[in-house]
DNA sequence: AACTCGGGGCA
DNA sequence: TGCCCAGAGTT
């Protein structure tokens, strides 16, 4: 994902979310020429910036997230980023995984974000006994070293994807099927409240 | 904790 | 064309 600065990370986060990053680095390319700071953003009309961010879904939501978190950034925060947790949550449009992208990547804090993929994952291959996303957030930020966040990170996102599905997930196929405690041999599957 | 939102992607 | 998805917000 490219950006030059926090404020652009953000908005590109916010509008990745049940979206590809195809769509987001199209839309964003465009949008960062013509807007380029909170205030930019902050005067436009909801109808302006939807139209600006079509494609990316959900857009009709996320143009009015987005310009209420560039006026509370602009007016709150002398228009920068926050680079915590907590000021960042309070963001409309900004839940934890947006909050937790952002502090990693801008900010280069150890953070572990936790999306769908890397939960389910998680769960199943029994790297944490927790039922929450936080949960599971804590148990993975304990288990995996610092330094090898961000790869394990892009790999249990990667794996979910394309062998550890929610719903028909390819144990068969699966290279640690045998350390799985989930994994259902020969040709049965997971029951899907798995 | 369960439910809603709502548009892109893919069967 | 209809079902699935993923994250945030809502109740």
């Amino acid at each position: 994902m490219h950006f030059r600065n926090p404020f652009e990370l953000l908005i590109a986060v916010i509008l990745s979310a049940q979206c590809t990053d195809k769509q987001v680095n199209k839309t964003t390319a465009g949008l960062f020429e013509k807007y380029k700071t909170p205030q930019d953003f902050a005067v436009l009309s909801q109808q302006q910036l939807a139209d600006e961010i079509k494609g990316c879904g959900l857009y009709r939501n996320k143009s009015l997230h987005i310009i209420k978190t560039c006026k509370i950034l602009s007016e709150r925060y002398g228009g920068r980023v926050p680079d915590n947790l907590v000021d960042l949550e309070a963001l409309p449009g900004v839940g934890r995984k947006t909050a937790n992208v952002v502090l990693n990547l801008a900010f280069g804090k150890p953070t572990f974000p936790v999306d769908t993929h890397v939960y389910r994952v998680a769960r199943r291959l029994g790297l944490s006994f927790g039922n929450t996303p936080r949960r599971v957030e804590r148990d993975l930020t304990d288990l995996i070293p610092e330094a090898e966040r961000g790869i394990w990170h892009h790999r249990l996102i990667h794996f979910g994807r394309s062998c550890c599905t929610a719903r028909n997930p390819i144990c068969i196929d699966c290279v640690v099927a045998q350390y799985c405690p989930k994994a259902k041999k020969q040709t049965q599957t997971l029951s899907k409240e798995n």
